[in-house]
DNA sequence: TCCATATATACTCTTCACCGTATAATGTCA
DNA sequence: TGACATTATACGGTGAAGAGTATATATGGA
């Protein structure tokens, strides 16, 4: 269903995507998550490894929610290293 | 489908209920995915604030994936203060 | 091209996640 | 109850996440 997170690199892009479809700025998301705009930039471009609690506040920024679920083969990505 | 994370106590939960389905102990767990028994611990009580990276770690050990999801109401939980 | 807005980067400082290690507390079972 | 296995807690040390602040780069109109 969701995206799944394996790590930064995945986190940033779907914290962009989500952030552009609601048309916000990197500032917008930065206040109502109570961080820096800078962060959000660094999570963004997965420049960092963000703490959990950090993540679960911009996702909600986003009105996105973290989730567990059982483990799948990952889809396959050609670009990965 | 899958549980949703909105804290370090969600998260300690999935995680001792998904280490006891498996009937592994901390330490197998910890071994796994390269941490000391003593986080698993940590993890399981929701005493510490983790790391993304450790988060996705110690869920790999446990066949368990991150995703993101679409916010959703909190399914009502009577103990919650 | 100039200007405004948005994003990325820089720097110092503080806090704390995690480590290694050890041990206390708790469970479990014969 | 005693021996063993598992989990919880303690402690000093280290690295990095995030803050505050400032500024350097895009990016996009007029």
């Amino acid at each position: 269903m969701g995206k799944i997170i394996r790590n930064n690199k995945d986190l940033g892009e779907a914290i962009r995507l989500a952030r552009k479809n609601m048309d916000l700025r990197q500032v917008d998301v930065a206040q109502k998550a109570s961080v820096r705009q800078a962060l959000v930039s660094e999570l963004e471009n997965g420049a960092t490894t963000a703490r959990l609690d950090t993540v679960i506040r911009v996702l909600a920024a986003l009105d996105m929610d973290l989730s567990i679920v059982p483990r799948r083969k990952a889809t396959f990505d050609p670009t990965e290293y």
